[in-house]
DNA sequence: ACAAGGGTAATTGTCGACAGTTCCCCTTGT
DNA sequence: ACAAGGGGAACTGTCGACAATTACCCTTGT
């Protein structure tokens, strides 16, 4: 049986009537079908219908196709020939293997955070760890605001890291792979509390412009985010 | 004045008659192409014309596009709205942002293929090694054959890892640029006898089991090519 | 001579249609 | 009842054409 998605509201339509400059149909609905594959109202594993997702968004095929092609290369999609796109399949063993990406990615990184961020951008992302940690301790938030911070704090080091290499893999791809699996399984991590305190040990390598212990450091945060899953895994 | 690219062989179509199953044209097309910008045929920087190439392939633009979306998606292709593709262009910078992304990627794959790979497997790796270095002492084949066996080593520890994410990242991905590097600086490096060496301890460590050391050792490796290509450009 | 402006040519974005493949269901035979 | 085979529907791959945007060149004015 073959799962089709089509979820109908008429929210996407809006999105499309913006013609702004140097911003095509196909650029709208690859941001849409990401954010839709992203928090889940697209299966994953569902197999998607390009008739249907045309008529859907009222475009045609050629662009719908351009959009879906550039998922792909996000690593969102998988195509067969002659078959079609899929979302990818979020097993747990591919949950654990962008952990390891991520840990190695990050560290590095991290460590040329510590080299190139600027007094400012360090600033900002102390700020930033305040105002989660204000969130945090008023349990307004559930988990899923928490959650939010914490990428928010990540993709920060990444940018303040000035490779452009890392931001593109990190930032306009690993990094919605990693909402997509938090949005799917819901982690409400019972390590927010220890995770803040690492995020503060990280900041203040990054200031010392300590950059090895600034890796160290993040490679250990994003290890043991790892074995948290492990350890909930195995006790399903 | 804009370089547009016009290469003509009568060579890539020929291969477009291979009509094999599931294997369509823009995946012929997508090859192709990605092998002339590797290999320099395809001036870095330089604007791909869509109804020139797709003349040349004797295909439509559809197909054309879908080819270059896909190497787009590999990252030797950028992309503007309503302007077109063209070849990254390599700077030094990025030259260096890729080693420091490899020496934390492959560092890990290291660890992980230390834990994972099979006894066949390692005694493979050791052959491989071994019959390069041969065809090094024979100096038979210039710096080109070595550097394509550095890379066919580095390609097999990631294999090795077992981590798909990994293998896509690396092996999809990132070493066309690297090999479009090398094809564009001709790097005959000075330190094929020291890499050699290199080479034999990350062997030993993967061989022991010992993940923590291998990673290490590939890192240093890595970070000694990087070093060593720097130095080269600051003397220039 | 040079800068600004406009108009034409070329290129990219988008569309709908056809061809080839795959999928699904139904029939058929044992 | 079940497996194998066939035929039709749906889908993907490919094509050529039109619309919108960009690039180039030529004119014009100072």
């Amino acid at each position: 049986m073959v799962k089709c998605l089509f979820i109908v509201d008429n929210n996407s339509l809006q999105i499309l009537t913006n013609t702004s400059p140097g911003i095509t149909r196909a650029d709208t609905v690859f941001t849409d079908i990401r954010q839709r594959i992203v928090e889940g109202n697209i299966s994953t594993g569902s197999k998607l219908s390009e008739p249907g997702l045309a008529k859907y968004y009222e475009i045609s095929r050629s662009t719908l196709r351009d959009a879906l092609s550039r998922l792909e290369g996000c690593g969102l999609l998988e195509r067969k020939a002659n078959i079609g796109y899929r979302v990818v399949t979020l097993s747990t063993e591919q949950l654990l293997e962008v952990f390891r990406v991520r840990e190695s990615l990050e560290g590095m990184a991290c460590r040329l955070a510590a080299q190139n961020m600027t007094s400012t951008q360090i600033a900002d992302l102390k700020h930033l760890l305040e105002v989660h940690n204000q969130y945090e301790s008023l349990k307004q938030g559930q988990a899923y605001i928490q959650e939010e911070g914490d990428l928010d704090f990540h993709f920060r080091i990444v940018m303040g890291s000035g490779n452009k290499l890392l931001i593109r893999l990190l930032c306009e791809e690993l990094y919605y792979l990693v909402r997509m699996y938090r949005y799917q399984f819901g982690m409400a991590s019972p390590r927010a509390k220890r995770a803040f305190s690492e995020h503060h040990h990280i900041i203040q390598a990054i200031e010392d412009k300590d950059g090895e212990l600034a890796e160290i450091l993040m490679r250990r945060h994003i290890s043991a985010s790892r074995k948290n899953v492990e350890k909930r895994m195995n006790t399903l």
